[in-house]
DNA sequence: TAAGCGAATGATAATCGTTCTCATTATACT
DNA sequence: AGTATAATGAGAACGATTATCATTCGCTTA
């Protein structure tokens, strides 16, 4: 068997507070609510969150100023970015869902996860002409 | 009027070459094909590209590494991208095009680009166990 | 239970893409 | 031409992420 039935202390510590989480939280983040609680070094941090990717439990997207954001792969949330205020807007379902699924099937590949961001200027921002 | 109509010259070579290119650039690149042909600071590419993002002409996602990549907003390409060795398989179409037309009339927010990207592990990496 | 060994860890330095600063220059408008 | 504003280049500064390395942990085996 490639891997432990158990993942070590530190990595189920930070899916542990990935999960109590309803929004997604940067390494640094993490980091911050982890030492609170025991001792960890950042770099811990950042090597659990990249194992945690490669068994499929974690994904990650990158947020306008390109720091990564984190959470279980269960959460299926996507936003609207405006360009101009950086504001994001959840959007209340996921467009791709089954489209995934049906990937499963046609490509040779194991697909974890998938990320889908519309970016464009918010009404606020429009109206606000520069 | 908001804009001039035209463009301030480093923003129309950047642009130019974007156009000339078929696959995404990052800042860096971009910024060594221009100097090559004028004058330019690496600033100035970095200006121009949040720019002509602004105006709905230049799109940007992020690479596995966290660097943005550019390309025009015509271009619409997607990708699945392997989370062991960073290979990427693009799609042969975008599935959610018409989605993004008729988000326009749902939400009051004006969309200029999306991003969708498929992330897990390749067929070759499955076969090399880890 | 003690020894051995590879994985995991923490501290810290190094890396590198991106942003900021600021003095200078180009451009638009009168 | 003269002035106001935007654009520019050089380089410093920034900050998230990664690399390094000595130490410790966890598990297997004798
Ligand atoms: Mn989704
Ligand atoms: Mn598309
Ligand atoms: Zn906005
Ligand atoms: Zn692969």
């Amino acid at each position: 068997m490639p891997y432990p039935s158990r993942l070590p202390r530190n990595q189920q510590a930070v899916l542990d507070v990935l999960s109590q989480q309803s929004h997604p939280l940067s390494a640094q983040e993490l980091y911050g609510v982890l030492r609170q609680q025991q001792l960890i070094g950042l770099a811990t941090v950042y090597r659990a969150l990249e194992t945690l990717k490669l068994r499929g439990l974690v994904q990650s997207r990158a947020d306008t100023s390109g720091e990564s954001l984190y959470s279980p792969v269960e959460q299926d949330q996507h936003y609207l970015t405006c360009l101009q205020c950086g504001r994001s807007f959840p959007l209340d379902r996921c467009p791709v869902q089954e489209l995934e699924e049906h990937l499963q099937y046609s490509v040779p590949f194991k697909v974890y996860y998938h990320t889908l961001e519309f970016f464009g200027i918010c009404e606020p921002c429009i109206e606000s002409v520069d």
